[in-house]
RNA sequence: GUGGGAGUAGCUCAGCUGGUGGUAGCACCUGGUUGUGGCCCAGGAGGUCGUGGGUUCAAGUCCCAUCUCUCACCCCA
């Protein structure tokens, strides 16, 4: 094959589309539910904006960064340093103390494709920027899992504490002495690990790390006492929510900037992938790209997951359709029939026609596959007395109605018959 | 970056120990009905067998290389 998309990239074609509408207009309807506002940012920016934000050593900024070296850009990885961005040049915090937004749209990452993973994917993303309270982080996972409540997908939900830069760093030396003693039994990714990034070690699957790791001290029973009334606060919200949710203490963030809450929503029905949206908590962020001292938090749902989670839900696929499908036969039909179909789209009706010339048997096939509600035939017989042959496909029904008048007047007329027919 | 699997019609796939590419299913076109869709029947069109090289009288089939897709590792939504 001599032309095709790159590695990572993929069409999202007309018969999968009905997903990813229902997934936009359910999480924006949920969204403006909870009062945020929807923001639409640029997919590049500075590169030195990620590198700020989400940490020179993770792998995103590391090795999977869309970077133009010439241009100093690079394609958003992910939306949150976006749209701090924006919200810090354009000072949103001046025109009011708590800001609720979200976007939607595609980030790019240069990792291997597999399943449920690619390198432009797409996010909905909602950060909450100057509130500090622990009720907002449960409120945001609420409102994460109403998203896939009413998407009709079923997931876990994790939560976990990442302390703040007050407690993380004596719990990080802590588990370094750790990690130290039991060097030998690490596998090697984690031995290495343990200098470069010892809280990773804890997410690592092997089950030799895992069972080191199981004993391995716990962050939640290091925090400093306001990160863990804060963190108690949390859970004491998402309790009285009704929100579900298990506290994994092992859970660590690929992205640096994460401080006390931290979440992920989790499915086992997409392969290696088992993260659908995740999030957390990033007081001091702000801060470090230049903004004003405030708090935030905010998470993210990949849709390809979503998507794909909701495809093996469907029973049938849901098929667009159309209102009216005009069948013309010879060119003065075909000609009525164009004036015809432009007043009948004006009035606001689905309305297919084809110019080829084609016999009224692939007419009515073609009215069939694209699944109009009615028919309109049009011969010379019927253009002679002014009328045409009005055909309910639901079954067998067909009527002959009249074109009298100008093609506007005709139009109304069979807008007329077909908006009251029962659906 | 590292492994495994797979590339044959638009899609899903048969094709054995090499011997003329499948009446395969779905989809498409035409006809069965002078101008009537779905179901059914008949016919038709559609392929450089991913690409390049090699072995052989002969390669979709065996060998080498390469590209692509896919799953997984890593990491992540």
């Amino acid at each position: 094959m001599k032309t095709q998309a790159i590695q990572g990239f993929k069409d999202i074609l007309p018969d999968e589309m009905h997903r990813w509408l229902r997934i936009e207009n359910v999480s924006r309807d949920i969204f403006q539910r909870f009062g945020f506002r929807e923001i639409r940012l640029p997919i590049m920016e500075e590169t030195s904006l990620f590198a700020r934000s989400i940490g020179q050593d993770t792998d995103i900024v590391e090795k999977e960064m869309y970077t133009f070296a010439d241009k100093g850009a690079t394609l958003r990885p992910e939306a949150t340093a976006s749209l701090l961005r924006a919200f810090i040049e354009h000072a949103l915090h001046l025109k009011q103390p708590v800001q609720r937004l979200f976007t939607i749209g595609p980030m790019f990452r240069h990792e291997r494709p597999q399943k449920g993973r690619l390198r432009q994917f797409h996010q909905l993303d909602a950060e909450v920027i100057g509130a500090k309270e622990p009720d907002v982080d449960s409120e945001l996972m609420a409102m994460g899992a109403m998203i896939l409540t009413e998407l009709g997908l079923a997931a876990s939900l994790e939560i976990n504490s990442l302390g703040c830069p007050r407690c993380r760093p004596s719990f990080r030396e802590q588990l370094i002495d750790y990690l130290r003693q039991y060097s030998k039994d690490l596998c090697p990714d984690c031995r290495r690990r343990t200098d470069t990034n010892p809280l990773r070690v804890l997410d690592c699957k092997k089950s030799n790390c895992r069972e080191l790791v199981d004993d391995a001290p716990s962050i939640l029973a290091s925090l400093c006492a306001a990160c863990e009334d804060h963190f108690n606060a949390v859970c004491a919200g998402l309790e009285r929510l009704g929100v579900s949710y298990t506290l994994n203490r092992f859970m660590v963030r690929g992205l640096d900037y994460y401080t006390r809450t931290t979440f992920e929503f989790l499915t086992d029905n997409l392969g290696a992938q088992a993260a659908i949206g995740a999030g957390g908590r990033y007081d001091g962020l702000i801060e470090q790209l230049g903004g004003p001292a405030l708090p935030g938090i905010g998470f993210a749902l990949g849709m390809e997951r979503l998507a794909l989670l909701m495809e093996q839900n469907e029973e049938e696929k849901a098929a667009d359709s159309m209102d009216l499908y005009i069948a013309a036969l010879g060119e003065r039909a075909i000609r009525e029939g164009q004036v015809l179909a432009h007043h009948l789209r004006s009035l606001g009706v689905r309305t297919g026609i084809d110019y080829g010339g084609r016999s009224l048997k692939a007419q009515m096939k073609q009215a069939g596959r694209v699944r109009a509600r009615f028919a309109l035939i049009i011969g010379d017989d019927e253009l002679d007395r002014k009328a045409a042959q009005l055909r309910d496909m639901t079954g067998k029904d067909q009527q002959e109605v009249s074109l009298a008048g100008d093609a506007p007047q005709a139009a109304r007329t069979i807008h007329t018959i077909i908006s009251s027919a029962p659906a």
